[in-house]
DNA sequence: GATCATGATTTTGAATTCAAAATTTTATTA
DNA sequence: TAATAAAATTTTGAATTCAAAATCATGATC
C-alpha cells in the first residue's frame, strides 16, 4: 500500500476548506471590509459553490474570530477593536517568546541564513519606504522563526491569532520614529538568533510585541479621534 | 431599545454550537473513544437533529483539534499521542504564566478567597484519593485564575489547548508520588497568588504545567509498553 | 410629517435530497 | 481455500428545498 503521508501525497481539500483558505486573505485584505456583514449570496455566486460548504467555512472562521455569528442575523465580519489588541498582543507575546526560546534550540545554519536573507531584504523595503513589501518580509521572518520551533501547536495557535492583528497592521501606517525602532528590534532579534540565545531572543520578541501593541493601539485612538466627532 | 449584551439576555445557541459544546464532553470524557470513528447518522439520531448542523459542529471540533476529518473518509476522534503532548504543554505552560502574571495584576480579594476555598476542597479530594474529584477542581482552580486574568483570548486559548490535553490527564493515573508534588506546586501557586507576586506565579505555573507534562508522557510511555508488545 | 401597524420579500437555519466515493458483500476463478 | 473481481450497500459531500425569522415596503393613524 501507498504511503500518502509525506509531502508528496496529494491532497485534496475539502470545499470548505478551501473557503476557509480564500476568505481569510479576503477578510485580512479588508475587501470584506470590518464591521460589515458578510455577503453570503454573492461569496457562493462568486466561488461557485452553496451555502452549505461556505457556511461550514463561516462557523470555522467564527471559531478564529475572524467572523461573529449572530443567530439569525448572519454573520459579520469582526471589528479590530482596541480592547482587542490590548488582548491579542499580550498572548501573541508570550507565544512569540517561546517561539523564540525554543527555536534556538533546534534551527539549523541554513535556516537562520534564511532569516538573514529575509532581514536584509526588509531593510531595503524599508529603506524604499515600502509598507506593503516591508510588512510582508517581516510575517515571513516571524514565520521562519515560528518553524523553526518545531512545534505545530503553536505555530497553530500563532498563526490564528496573528491573522487577527493582521488586518491591524495593514490598516496601520506606522510613524516613522515607530518603524526605525522596530526595524532595530529586528537587529536585535536576528542579533540573538546567531547568537542561539533563547532567553534574550524571547526577551526581545516579547517586547517587540509590546511596542506593536502600543503602536497599533495608538493608531486605532487617532483613528477614532478623527472620525469620532466628524 | 433594549440592550442584550448583559448577562441577563437570553442567549439562543445556534444548532451547531449546542452540538460543539455537548460533543465535547462527549470526546473528553471518553464516551467517543480516541482513534474511533466518530459515528454521525448515531449522532443524529441521538440528538434528534440533521447532519446539516453536526457536520458544522465537527468542522469546528477539528479546528480545535478534537477530531480529525478525512476527506471522503469522514470524522474520527483524534488521538492524545505522545508527541502532541510534548507539543501542547510547552504552549499550555507559556499562557498559563501569561494568566498568572496578569491575574496577579487584577484579582481582587474575593476571588483569591474563592480559590482559597477551591484549593482547600481539593486537598480533601486528594486526603480521599478521589481522583476524578481531585481533576475536577483543579481545572475550576487554573481556571478561576484565568478569568482572574482578564482576557477572554488568552482564556479562548486556553480553554482550547486544555480541552485537548484533558483526556490524557483523566486516563492518566497519577502516580503517588506525582500526586503529592502536584498538591505541593499548588501549594505555592495559592501563595504567590496571595502575594500578588506576579512573576514567581508565572514560573511556578509554568514549571507545574512541565511536571504535568513529563507525568502525562511518562503515562503514555508506560501504557505504550504494556499494550504494544501484547 | 412622524410613528406605528400590516403585509410582501428576503434571508437564515436546518432538513432533505442526490450524485460520487468508499466500504461491504457476494460471486468467480485459480 | 485464498485471492480477486464485480455488484450491492452504505456513507460522504454538497446542492437543493422549505419553514421560520428578520427585514423591507406600504399604507393607516395621530
Amino acid at each position: 500500500m501507498m504511503n500518502h503521508t509525506g509531502s508528496q501525497a496529494i491532497k485534496r481539500k475539502s470545499l470548505h476548506q478551501e473557503l476557509v483558505d480564500r476568505l481569510q486573505p479576503l477578510i485580512i485584505g479588508g475587501e470584506l471590509a470590518p464591521g460589515s456583514k458578510v455577503p453570503e449570496k454573492t461569496l457562493c455566486t462568486r466561488f461557485g459553490v452553496s451555502r452549505t460548504p461556505l457556511r461550514e467555512a463561516l462557523k470555522v472562521l467564527a471559531s478564529e474570530g475572524l467572523v461573529r455569528l449572530e443567530p439569525n442575523r448572519g454573520a459579520w465580519v469582526t471589528q479590530v477593536t482596541i480592547s482587542e489588541v490590548e488582548e491579542v498582543f499580550p498572548v501573541l507575546g508570550a507565544l512569540e517568546a517561546l517561539s523564540g526560546e525554543l527555536a534556538c534550540k533546534s534551527i539549523t545554519d541554513a535556516e537562520i541564513a534564511a532569516v538573514r536573507g529575509l532581514h536584509e531584504d526588509m531593510i531595503r523595503s524599508y529603506e524604499k519606504r515600502d509598507l506593503d513589501s516591508y510588512f510582508a518580509i517581516n510575517q515571513k521572518i516571524h514565520r521562519a522563526i515560528l518553524l523553526a520551533a518545531r512545534n505545530d501547536t503553536l505555530t497553530t495557535s500563532c498563526q490564528a491569532l496573528s491573522l487577527r492583528m493582521q488586518r491591524a497592521r495593514y490598516l496601520a501606517n506606522m510613524s516613522e520614529g515607530r518603524w526605525y525602532a522596530a526595524v532595530q528590534e529586528h537587529e536585535t532579534i536576528l542579533k540573538f538568533l546567531v547568537e542561539r540565545d533563547g532567553s534574550r531572543l524571547a526577551r526581545t520578541l516579547l517586547d517587540h510585541m509590546d511596542a506593536k501593541r502600543a503602536s497599533v493601539v495608538q493608531w486605532l485612538e487617532d483613528q477614532k479621534a478623527s472620525t469620532d466627532p466628524a
